[in-house]
DNA sequence: AAAACCACCAACCGCCCCTGG
DNA sequence: CCCAGGGGCGGTTGGTGGTTT
């Protein structure tokens, strides 16, 4: 093949940076500012390309970044924005200060898209999964069940619905005027994890009976909070509930299946996998009532 | 204890788009 | 309109460290 040399033809040297390579950049950059990015290396005395100065300094020795693990918050960010904005990586980075794009990809690649993948949601699309033979959930759920007729797999099938719908967390929330709060939306969003939401999610709820008010909420700063998807999230979880409740109760696979799980919290799914299901677990989870929940 | 396997992540590559001259 | 440079993105690689066999 011929065309431009490459760089190690070319003499530049490629791979994992030295400390060394790291003081250069770092002191050109803070005397002189980065300027042209190929100008750089041959003026800051580094053998490398001006494009591999440029990832190493914004992935990594810009002295805003961020290190350590992602917060459930920041998790959530991601998930949020990616839903409405798919891999526009720079943009969800500009919404976590000190987060590179780089550092969200490798982190929707390695962690998110599986998570997601494990909770039945499609991680291009952020539906439900409703191709059965990549239901992966589900079909431990079907193993773990032992489910072998039509009634008990719709009855899987909602619950992992539900499941998704309450781990698409949501913006529903309820104050006492019955109208949506802000600051509610985002704990929900933002501050809670999961299972915190989860033990306040009701299930006897009432259908909306006219369109939720929420002039004030349509999309939140960063462009993400959706209410109409929230209007429709509310009626789809009734109508779920609704069907899940007028099937028949789910069989134990066996008498070890019959174990009550006595608390679920953030890992609360994971949980539900794990516990051998039996009606009366699925019950605890799904008959958390909070007081007074009342859509108008 | 050693090899094999796996998960993670920094870094790279090639392509594309945008912008300014 | 064309071109060059900068920057963004998807896909991938390779090193490292932890876990399993």
């Amino acid at each position: 093949m011929s065309g431009s040399p490459t760089a190690e033809e070319n003499g530049i040297k490629k791979g994992p940076w030295t400390p060394e390579e790291d003081r250069k950049l770092v002191d050109y950059i803070e005397k002189h500012g980065h300027g042209s990015w190929r100008a750089l290396p041959k003026l800051a005395g580094l053998n490398r390309c001006g494009k591999s100065c440029r990832l190493r300094w914004t992935n990594y020795l810009r002295p805003d970044i961020k290190r350590g693990n992602f917060s459930d918050q920041e998790e959530q960010i991601i998930i949020n924005l990616h839903a409405s904005l798919g891999n526009k990586w720079s943009i969800i980075a500009s919404h976590l200060p000190g987060r590179t794009d780089n550092e969200i990809k490798n982190f929707w690649n390695t962690h998110l898209k599986k998570k997601l993948l494990q909770m039945g949601i499609d991680p291009v699309t952020h539906m439900p999964i409703t191709d059965h033979h990549h239901l992966t959930t589900l079909s431990n759920l079907h193993h773990l069940l032992s489910l072998n007729d039509a009634t008990q797999l719709a009855k899987a099938q909602l619950l992992q619905n539900l499941l998704q719908l309450l781990a698409s967390q949501s913006s529903l929330s309820i104050s006492n005027n019955n109208v949506f709060n802000t600051q509610q939306i985002l704990d929900l969003n933002y501050n809670l994890p999961i299972g915190s939401f989860l033990q306040n999610i009701p299930i006897n709820i009432e259908p909306p009976q006219e369109p939720l008010s929420c002039d004030d909420y349509t999309v939140g700063t960063d462009g993400v909070l959706g209410f109409q998807n929230d209007t429709d999230r509310l009626k789809t979880f009734y109508d779920m509930n609704q069907r899940l409740n007028s099937l028949p109760n789910l069989i134990p696979a066996s008498p070890e299946c019959s174990k009550i799980p006595t608390n679920i919290e953030n890992n609360w799914e994971e949980d539900l996998m794990d516990v051998e299901a039996s009606d009366s677990s699925w019950k605890h989870v799904i008959d958390q009532t909070p007081p007074s929940w009342t859509v108008s």
